[in-house]
DNA sequence: TATTTCCCTTGTCAAGTGACCAGTTAGACT
DNA sequence: AGTCTAACTGGTCACTTGACAAGGGAAATA
Protein backbone atom coordinates (compact mmCIF):
# COMPACT_ATOMS: atom_id res chain seq x y z
CA UNK A 1 0.00 0.00 0.00
CA UNK A 2 1.40 3.03 -1.09
CA UNK A 3 2.01 6.04 1.55
CA UNK A 4 -0.73 8.17 0.61
CA UNK A 5 -2.92 5.12 0.67
CA UNK A 6 -1.95 3.95 3.95
CA UNK A 7 -2.10 7.66 5.45
CA UNK A 8 -5.70 7.97 3.88
CA UNK A 9 -6.74 4.87 5.28
CA UNK A 10 -5.66 5.38 8.99
CA UNK A 11 -7.39 8.61 8.78
CA UNK A 12 -10.61 7.06 7.44
CA UNK A 13 -10.56 4.46 10.46
CA UNK A 14 -9.63 6.95 13.01
CA UNK A 15 -12.86 9.23 11.84
CA UNK A 16 -15.36 6.07 11.50
CA UNK A 17 -14.64 5.50 14.95
CA UNK A 18 -14.82 8.99 16.00
CA UNK A 19 -18.17 9.24 14.51
CA UNK A 20 -19.12 6.39 16.51
CA UNK A 21 -17.86 7.68 20.09
CA UNK A 22 -18.94 11.12 19.54
CA UNK A 23 -22.52 9.51 18.73
CA UNK A 24 -22.74 7.62 21.66
CA UNK A 25 -21.45 9.64 24.20
CA UNK A 26 -21.32 12.94 23.11
CA UNK A 27 -18.05 15.54 22.28
CA UNK A 28 -16.94 15.79 26.16
CA UNK A 29 -17.55 12.83 27.57
CA UNK A 30 -15.53 10.86 24.56
CA UNK A 31 -12.01 10.44 25.70
CA UNK A 32 -9.36 10.58 22.27
CA UNK A 33 -8.44 7.23 23.94
CA UNK A 34 -11.33 5.04 23.84
CA UNK A 35 -11.60 6.42 19.87
CA UNK A 36 -7.70 5.37 19.30
CA UNK A 37 -8.72 2.40 20.70
CA UNK A 38 -11.63 1.65 18.17
CA UNK A 39 -10.12 2.77 15.49
CA UNK A 40 -6.92 0.04 16.65
CA UNK A 41 -4.25 2.60 16.77
CA UNK A 42 -2.45 4.37 19.16
CA UNK A 43 -4.00 7.37 21.16
CA UNK A 44 -0.18 9.47 20.12
CA UNK A 45 -1.42 8.68 16.47
CA UNK A 46 -4.67 10.55 17.21
CA UNK A 47 -2.88 13.77 17.94
CA UNK A 48 -0.62 13.26 14.78
CA UNK A 49 -3.42 12.92 11.70
CA UNK A 50 -5.54 15.43 13.70
CA UNK A 51 -4.44 18.56 15.46
CA UNK A 52 -7.12 18.64 18.18
CA UNK A 53 -10.19 16.69 19.60
CA UNK A 54 -11.91 19.31 18.29
CA UNK A 55 -10.03 19.11 14.79
CA UNK A 56 -10.73 15.30 14.90
CA UNK A 57 -14.84 16.32 16.05
CA UNK A 58 -14.95 18.76 12.94
CA UNK A 59 -14.04 16.00 10.43
CA UNK A 60 -16.13 13.66 12.35
CA UNK A 61 -19.18 15.72 11.62
CA UNK A 62 -18.04 16.31 8.15
CA UNK A 63 -18.28 12.82 7.64
CA UNK A 64 -21.56 12.56 9.14
CA UNK A 65 -23.13 15.71 7.01
CA UNK A 66 -21.79 14.24 4.29
CA UNK A 67 -23.37 11.13 3.97
CA UNK A 68 -26.71 13.27 4.69
CA UNK A 69 -26.27 15.79 1.25
CA UNK A 70 -25.14 12.69 -0.23
CA UNK A 71 -28.43 10.32 0.81
CA UNK A 72 -30.31 12.91 -0.16
CA UNK A 73 -29.81 14.18 -3.55
CA UNK A 74 -31.20 18.19 -4.58
CA UNK A 75 -34.53 18.13 -6.51
CA UNK A 76 -35.38 20.98 -8.65
CA UNK A 77 -38.29 22.14 -6.54
CA UNK A 78 -42.38 21.08 -7.96
CA UNK A 79 -44.12 23.46 -6.72
CA UNK A 80 -47.90 22.46 -5.22
CA UNK A 81 -47.94 20.19 -8.34
CA UNK A 82 -48.87 16.58 -7.55
CA UNK A 83 -45.77 15.31 -8.66
CA UNK A 84 -44.34 17.55 -6.00
CA UNK A 85 -46.15 16.11 -3.14
CA UNK A 86 -45.02 12.80 -4.23
CA UNK A 87 -41.20 13.95 -4.71
CA UNK A 88 -41.51 15.27 -0.92
CA UNK A 89 -43.12 12.13 0.37
CA UNK A 90 -40.14 10.30 -1.48
CA UNK A 91 -37.72 12.77 0.41
CA UNK A 92 -39.32 12.37 3.20
CA UNK A 93 -38.73 8.47 3.21
CA UNK A 94 -35.48 8.73 2.28
CA UNK A 95 -34.54 11.06 4.93
CA UNK A 96 -36.16 8.48 7.47
CA UNK A 97 -34.11 5.95 6.18
CA UNK A 98 -31.06 7.77 6.49
CA UNK A 99 -31.94 8.81 10.30
CA UNK A 100 -32.21 5.01 11.06
CA UNK A 101 -29.36 3.71 9.22
CA UNK A 102 -27.23 7.36 10.82
CA UNK A 103 -28.77 8.28 14.01
CA UNK A 104 -25.45 9.94 14.34
CA UNK A 105 -26.53 12.65 12.22
CA UNK A 106 -29.33 13.51 14.94
CA UNK A 107 -26.80 13.09 18.09
CA UNK A 108 -24.46 15.13 16.59
CA UNK A 109 -27.16 17.74 16.05
CA UNK A 110 -28.47 17.32 19.24
CA UNK A 111 -25.14 17.92 20.74
CA UNK A 112 -23.32 20.53 19.34
CA UNK A 113 -27.08 22.55 19.66
CA UNK A 114 -27.73 23.07 23.14
CA UNK A 115 -25.00 24.97 24.14
CA UNK A 116 -24.06 28.36 22.26
CA UNK A 117 -19.88 27.62 21.69
CA UNK A 118 -17.80 27.14 19.04
CA UNK A 119 -18.52 23.58 17.56
CA UNK A 120 -22.36 24.52 17.34
CA UNK A 121 -21.27 27.77 15.55
CA UNK A 122 -18.75 25.88 13.13
CA UNK A 123 -21.37 23.49 12.92
CA UNK A 124 -24.36 25.64 11.93
CA UNK A 125 -22.13 27.33 9.63
CA UNK A 126 -20.43 25.00 7.55
CA UNK A 127 -23.37 22.28 7.12
CA UNK A 128 -26.78 23.72 8.97
CA UNK A 129 -27.31 26.91 6.72
CA UNK A 130 -26.54 25.66 4.03
CA UNK A 131 -28.50 22.75 3.69
CA UNK A 132 -30.93 24.30 5.40
CA UNK A 133 -30.87 27.14 2.59
CA UNK A 134 -30.80 23.96 -0.04
CA UNK A 135 -34.29 23.05 1.42
CA UNK A 136 -36.04 26.35 1.99
CA UNK A 137 -34.96 26.82 -1.85
CA UNK A 138 -36.54 23.43 -2.96
CA UNK A 139 -39.83 24.42 -0.97
CA UNK A 140 -39.44 22.85 2.19
CA UNK A 141 -41.61 19.96 3.76
CA UNK A 142 -43.93 22.50 4.70
CA UNK A 143 -47.65 21.55 5.31
CA UNK A 144 -49.74 24.53 3.51
CA UNK A 145 -47.66 26.82 5.32
CA UNK A 146 -45.89 30.03 4.26
CA UNK A 147 -41.87 30.65 4.35
CA UNK A 148 -42.03 31.89 7.34
CA UNK A 149 -42.72 28.41 8.92
CA UNK A 150 -40.75 26.93 7.63
CA UNK A 151 -37.70 26.62 10.67
CA UNK A 152 -40.63 24.97 12.68
CA UNK A 153 -41.37 22.44 10.32
CA UNK A 154 -37.70 21.81 9.95
CA UNK A 155 -37.37 21.20 13.40
CA UNK A 156 -40.57 18.89 13.61
CA UNK A 157 -39.58 16.71 11.06
CA UNK A 158 -36.20 15.75 11.94
CA UNK A 159 -37.52 15.44 15.69
CA UNK A 160 -40.31 13.54 14.50
CA UNK A 161 -37.80 11.03 11.83
CA UNK A 162 -34.89 10.64 14.08
CA UNK A 163 -35.62 10.17 17.78
CA UNK A 164 -37.02 6.48 17.92
CA UNK A 165 -33.86 5.85 16.09
CA UNK A 166 -31.31 7.86 17.89
CA UNK A 167 -32.61 6.36 21.27
CA UNK A 168 -32.91 2.84 19.94
CA UNK A 169 -32.13 1.19 22.51
CA UNK A 170 -34.13 3.04 24.67
CA UNK A 171 -37.26 1.90 22.42
CA UNK A 172 -36.48 -1.74 22.36
CA UNK A 173 -36.33 -1.77 26.28
CA UNK A 174 -39.19 0.65 26.76
CA UNK A 175 -41.68 -1.36 23.70
CA UNK A 176 -39.57 -4.76 23.44
CA UNK A 177 -39.04 -4.35 19.48
CA UNK A 178 -36.08 -3.27 17.80
CA UNK A 179 -36.73 0.43 15.96
CA UNK A 180 -34.15 -0.10 13.33
CA UNK A 181 -35.67 -3.58 12.00
CA UNK A 182 -36.72 -2.89 7.88
CA UNK A 183 -40.06 -3.41 8.63
CA UNK A 184 -40.45 -0.94 11.65
CA UNK A 185 -38.41 1.71 9.67
CA UNK A 186 -40.64 1.12 6.70
CA UNK A 187 -43.53 1.73 9.19
CA UNK A 188 -42.10 4.77 10.72
CA UNK A 189 -41.33 6.09 7.29
CA UNK A 190 -45.08 5.69 6.13
CA UNK A 191 -46.13 7.13 9.47
CA UNK A 192 -44.00 10.61 8.93
CA UNK A 193 -44.94 10.82 5.42
CA UNK A 194 -48.62 10.69 6.19
CA UNK A 195 -47.99 13.32 8.93
CA UNK A 196 -46.04 16.16 7.14
CA UNK A 197 -47.42 15.30 3.52
CA UNK A 198 -50.85 13.07 3.30
CA UNK A 199 -51.41 12.26 -0.15
CA UNK B 1 -33.86 27.79 59.58
CA UNK B 2 -34.04 23.90 61.16
CA UNK B 3 -31.99 21.53 60.03
CA UNK B 4 -33.76 19.44 58.06
CA UNK B 5 -34.69 22.66 56.29
CA UNK B 6 -31.47 23.45 55.34
CA UNK B 7 -30.46 20.01 54.55
CA UNK B 8 -33.57 19.93 51.80
CA UNK B 9 -32.95 23.38 50.75
CA UNK B 10 -28.92 22.69 50.04
CA UNK B 11 -30.55 19.49 48.45
CA UNK B 12 -33.01 21.26 46.40
CA UNK B 13 -30.15 23.62 44.78
CA UNK B 14 -27.72 20.86 44.02
CA UNK B 15 -30.57 18.82 42.51
CA UNK B 16 -31.65 22.10 40.31
CA UNK B 17 -27.86 22.74 39.56
CA UNK B 18 -27.62 19.26 38.32
CA UNK B 19 -30.28 19.10 36.23
CA UNK B 20 -29.03 21.92 34.28
CA UNK B 21 -25.74 20.92 33.90
CA UNK B 22 -26.92 17.18 33.07
CA UNK B 23 -29.28 18.93 30.26
CA UNK B 24 -26.65 21.15 28.84
CA UNK B 25 -23.58 18.47 28.26
CA UNK B 26 -24.74 15.31 28.98
CA UNK B 27 -23.92 12.97 32.06
CA UNK B 28 -20.22 12.00 30.92
CA UNK B 29 -19.17 15.35 30.12
CA UNK B 30 -20.78 16.80 33.73
CA UNK B 31 -18.40 17.45 36.40
CA UNK B 32 -19.52 17.34 39.98
CA UNK B 33 -17.34 20.09 40.70
CA UNK B 34 -18.97 21.99 38.32
CA UNK B 35 -22.27 21.10 39.25
CA UNK B 36 -21.28 22.10 43.31
CA UNK B 37 -20.19 25.64 42.25
CA UNK B 38 -23.35 26.43 39.87
CA UNK B 39 -25.32 24.99 43.14
CA UNK B 40 -23.06 27.65 44.97
CA UNK B 41 -21.55 24.26 47.43
CA UNK B 42 -18.42 22.17 47.65
CA UNK B 43 -17.92 19.37 45.91
CA UNK B 44 -17.54 17.64 49.26
CA UNK B 45 -20.86 18.29 50.09
CA UNK B 46 -21.91 17.04 46.79
CA UNK B 47 -20.86 13.45 47.64
CA UNK B 48 -21.89 14.25 51.21
CA UNK B 49 -25.69 14.22 49.84
CA UNK B 50 -25.79 11.52 47.58
CA UNK B 51 -23.40 8.80 47.55
CA UNK B 52 -22.52 8.79 43.61
CA UNK B 53 -22.90 11.03 40.62
CA UNK B 54 -25.25 7.86 39.12
CA UNK B 55 -27.06 9.06 42.43
CA UNK B 56 -27.23 12.44 42.17
CA UNK B 57 -28.41 11.97 38.49
CA UNK B 58 -31.45 9.83 39.30
CA UNK B 59 -32.25 12.35 41.80
CA UNK B 60 -32.11 14.89 38.81
CA UNK B 61 -33.89 12.29 36.54
CA UNK B 62 -36.74 12.54 39.50
CA UNK B 63 -37.11 16.38 39.30
CA UNK B 64 -37.50 16.26 35.42
CA UNK B 65 -40.07 13.46 35.27
CA UNK B 66 -41.90 14.42 38.21
CA UNK B 67 -42.22 17.86 36.51
CA UNK B 68 -43.56 16.31 33.45
CA UNK B 69 -46.63 14.18 35.14
CA UNK B 70 -47.23 17.31 37.41
CA UNK B 71 -48.04 19.75 34.11
CA UNK B 72 -50.00 16.72 31.79
CA UNK B 73 -52.18 16.04 34.66
CA UNK B 74 -53.88 12.23 34.03
CA UNK B 75 -57.32 12.47 32.16
CA UNK B 76 -59.85 10.00 31.49
CA UNK B 77 -59.77 8.48 27.49
CA UNK B 78 -62.11 10.10 25.55
CA UNK B 79 -62.59 7.64 22.87
CA UNK B 80 -63.51 8.98 19.36
CA UNK B 81 -65.61 11.36 20.72
CA UNK B 82 -65.52 15.25 19.39
CA UNK B 83 -64.27 16.22 23.01
CA UNK B 84 -61.97 13.44 22.65
CA UNK B 85 -60.40 15.16 19.85
CA UNK B 86 -59.95 18.48 21.43
CA UNK B 87 -58.96 17.05 24.87
CA UNK B 88 -56.33 15.37 22.71
CA UNK B 89 -55.09 18.44 20.93
CA UNK B 90 -54.56 20.29 24.58
CA UNK B 91 -52.94 17.43 25.77
CA UNK B 92 -50.71 17.99 22.81
CA UNK B 93 -50.60 21.62 23.23
CA UNK B 94 -49.61 21.52 26.90
CA UNK B 95 -46.87 18.54 26.13
CA UNK B 96 -45.29 20.94 23.61
CA UNK B 97 -44.91 24.12 26.48
CA UNK B 98 -43.49 21.68 28.72
CA UNK B 99 -40.98 20.75 26.21
CA UNK B 100 -40.44 24.40 25.57
CA UNK B 101 -40.23 25.41 29.24
CA UNK B 102 -37.76 22.16 30.10
CA UNK B 103 -35.87 21.19 27.42
CA UNK B 104 -34.32 19.11 30.20
CA UNK B 105 -36.50 16.35 29.74
CA UNK B 106 -35.84 15.57 26.34
CA UNK B 107 -32.13 16.08 26.59
CA UNK B 108 -32.37 13.26 29.51
CA UNK B 109 -34.21 10.82 27.44
CA UNK B 110 -32.10 11.02 24.30
CA UNK B 111 -28.53 11.41 26.86
CA UNK B 112 -29.54 8.03 28.40
CA UNK B 113 -30.91 5.89 25.81
CA UNK B 114 -28.64 6.35 23.39
CA UNK B 115 -26.48 3.22 24.62
CA UNK B 116 -27.62 -0.16 26.23
CA UNK B 117 -26.28 0.71 30.00
CA UNK B 118 -28.18 1.18 33.98
CA UNK B 119 -29.07 4.44 33.36
CA UNK B 120 -31.32 3.89 30.62
CA UNK B 121 -32.23 0.60 32.21
CA UNK B 122 -33.28 2.38 34.93
CA UNK B 123 -34.64 5.68 33.36
CA UNK B 124 -37.08 2.73 31.47
CA UNK B 125 -38.25 0.97 34.45
CA UNK B 126 -38.66 3.77 36.92
CA UNK B 127 -40.26 6.98 34.93
CA UNK B 128 -40.44 5.96 31.08
CA UNK B 129 -42.76 2.53 30.75
CA UNK B 130 -45.03 3.78 33.45
CA UNK B 131 -45.84 7.27 31.63
CA UNK B 132 -46.11 5.25 28.44
CA UNK B 133 -48.41 2.54 30.12
CA UNK B 134 -50.28 6.04 30.91
CA UNK B 135 -50.31 7.29 27.60
CA UNK B 136 -51.56 3.86 25.86
CA UNK B 137 -54.39 3.47 27.99
CA UNK B 138 -55.29 6.62 27.71
CA UNK B 139 -55.87 5.77 23.80
CA UNK B 140 -52.79 7.55 22.52
CA UNK B 141 -52.11 10.49 20.27
CA UNK B 142 -52.19 7.86 17.39
CA UNK B 143 -53.83 9.46 14.32
CA UNK B 144 -56.57 6.95 12.92
CA UNK B 145 -53.93 4.04 14.18
CA UNK B 146 -54.66 0.92 15.93
CA UNK B 147 -52.66 0.26 19.40
CA UNK B 148 -49.72 -1.47 17.60
CA UNK B 149 -49.15 1.95 16.19
CA UNK B 150 -48.58 3.81 19.32
CA UNK B 151 -44.58 3.71 19.70
CA UNK B 152 -44.12 5.16 16.49
CA UNK B 153 -46.48 8.06 16.93
CA UNK B 154 -45.23 8.38 20.66
CA UNK B 155 -42.06 8.62 19.40
CA UNK B 156 -42.70 10.92 16.13
CA UNK B 157 -44.29 12.92 18.54
CA UNK B 158 -41.67 13.40 21.35
CA UNK B 159 -39.28 14.68 18.57
CA UNK B 160 -41.54 16.47 16.72
CA UNK B 161 -42.50 18.94 20.04
CA UNK B 162 -39.35 18.75 21.89
CA UNK B 163 -36.45 18.90 18.96
CA UNK B 164 -36.62 22.75 18.15
CA UNK B 165 -35.94 24.17 21.86
CA UNK B 166 -33.73 21.40 22.67
CA UNK B 167 -31.20 22.76 20.36
CA UNK B 168 -32.88 26.22 20.90
CA UNK B 169 -29.34 27.82 20.78
CA UNK B 170 -28.65 26.61 17.38
CA UNK B 171 -32.09 27.20 16.17
CA UNK B 172 -31.25 31.07 16.87
CA UNK B 173 -28.10 31.09 15.22
CA UNK B 174 -29.59 28.88 12.39
CA UNK B 175 -32.91 31.11 11.85
CA UNK B 176 -31.92 34.13 13.47
CA UNK B 177 -35.51 33.96 15.67
CA UNK B 178 -35.46 32.57 19.39
CA UNK B 179 -37.85 29.55 19.72
CA UNK B 180 -38.39 30.05 23.43
CA UNK B 181 -40.41 33.07 22.58
CA UNK B 182 -44.16 32.89 23.35
CA UNK B 183 -44.87 33.81 20.14
CA UNK B 184 -42.76 31.01 18.64
CA UNK B 185 -43.77 28.38 21.70
CA UNK B 186 -47.46 29.06 20.59
CA UNK B 187 -46.43 28.37 16.53
CA UNK B 188 -45.12 25.58 17.30
CA UNK B 189 -47.71 24.19 19.71
CA UNK B 190 -50.24 25.14 16.87
CA UNK B 191 -48.14 23.27 14.18
CA UNK B 192 -47.86 19.92 16.01
CA UNK B 193 -51.35 19.79 16.91
CA UNK B 194 -52.25 20.13 13.33
CA UNK B 195 -49.73 17.23 12.48
CA UNK B 196 -50.84 15.16 15.18
CA UNK B 197 -54.54 15.69 15.90
CA UNK B 198 -56.65 17.35 13.44
CA UNK B 199 -59.48 19.52 14.02
C1' DT C 1 -25.33 23.39 80.49
C1' DA C 2 -23.30 19.27 78.56
C1' DT C 3 -23.45 16.11 74.94
C1' DT C 4 -24.58 14.31 70.73
C1' DT C 5 -25.81 14.65 66.03
C1' DC C 6 -25.03 15.90 61.41
C1' DC C 7 -24.48 19.50 57.83
C1' DC C 8 -20.53 21.19 55.82
C1' DT C 9 -15.38 22.43 54.63
C1' DT C 10 -10.82 21.39 53.38
C1' DG C 11 -7.46 18.39 51.72
C1' DT C 12 -6.03 14.21 49.43
C1' DC C 13 -6.06 10.10 46.45
C1' DA C 14 -5.58 7.11 42.24
C1' DA C 15 -7.28 7.08 37.73
C1' DG C 16 -7.98 9.26 33.53
C1' DT C 17 -7.62 13.44 30.42
C1' DG C 18 -5.64 16.03 25.89
C1' DA C 19 -1.50 17.47 24.20
C1' DC C 20 3.16 16.93 23.21
C1' DC C 21 7.88 14.94 21.93
C1' DA C 22 11.96 12.27 21.05
C1' DG C 23 12.78 7.97 18.47
C1' DT C 24 11.88 4.26 15.01
C1' DT C 25 10.84 2.42 10.59
C1' DA C 26 9.54 1.96 5.99
C1' DG C 27 8.14 4.08 1.59
C1' DA C 28 9.74 7.73 -1.78
C1' DC C 29 12.96 10.62 -4.23
C1' DT C 30 17.95 11.37 -6.43
C1' DA D 1 22.44 2.46 -3.35
C1' DG D 2 21.92 6.33 -0.28
C1' DT D 3 19.25 10.05 1.59
C1' DC D 4 15.11 11.94 2.96
C1' DT D 5 10.59 12.18 4.39
C1' DA D 6 6.59 11.16 6.86
C1' DA D 7 3.62 7.66 9.16
C1' DC D 8 3.79 5.69 13.52
C1' DT D 9 5.27 4.27 18.56
C1' DG D 10 5.98 4.69 23.44
C1' DG D 11 6.36 7.64 27.08
C1' DT D 12 5.64 11.96 29.68
C1' DC D 13 3.46 16.31 30.99
C1' DA D 14 0.19 19.27 33.76
C1' DC D 15 -4.42 18.97 34.72
C1' DT D 16 -9.14 17.27 35.86
C1' DT D 17 -11.98 13.62 37.41
C1' DG D 18 -15.12 11.09 41.30
C1' DA D 19 -14.62 9.48 45.67
C1' DC D 20 -13.13 9.65 50.24
C1' DA D 21 -11.61 11.09 55.07
C1' DA D 22 -10.61 13.96 59.04
C1' DG D 23 -12.18 17.75 61.39
C1' DG D 24 -15.18 22.07 62.61
C1' DG D 25 -19.29 24.12 64.27
C1' DA D 26 -24.00 24.94 64.96
C1' DA D 27 -28.48 22.94 65.90
C1' DA D 28 -30.92 19.38 68.42
C1' DT D 29 -31.34 16.71 72.56
C1' DA D 30 -30.75 15.46 77.43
Amino acid sequence: MSRAEQRDATRQRIVDAAVETFAEHGFGASSTRDIATRAGVTQGLLTYHFASKDDLWRAAADQVFGGLVAALPVREPHPRSEEGRTAVRAAIRSYVRFAADHPELFHFMVDAGRHDDNRMRWLVDTHLAPFFAGLQALGGPTRGGAGKLAPHAYYALAGAASLIFAVAPECAALTGTNPQSSASVKRHADLIADLFAPE
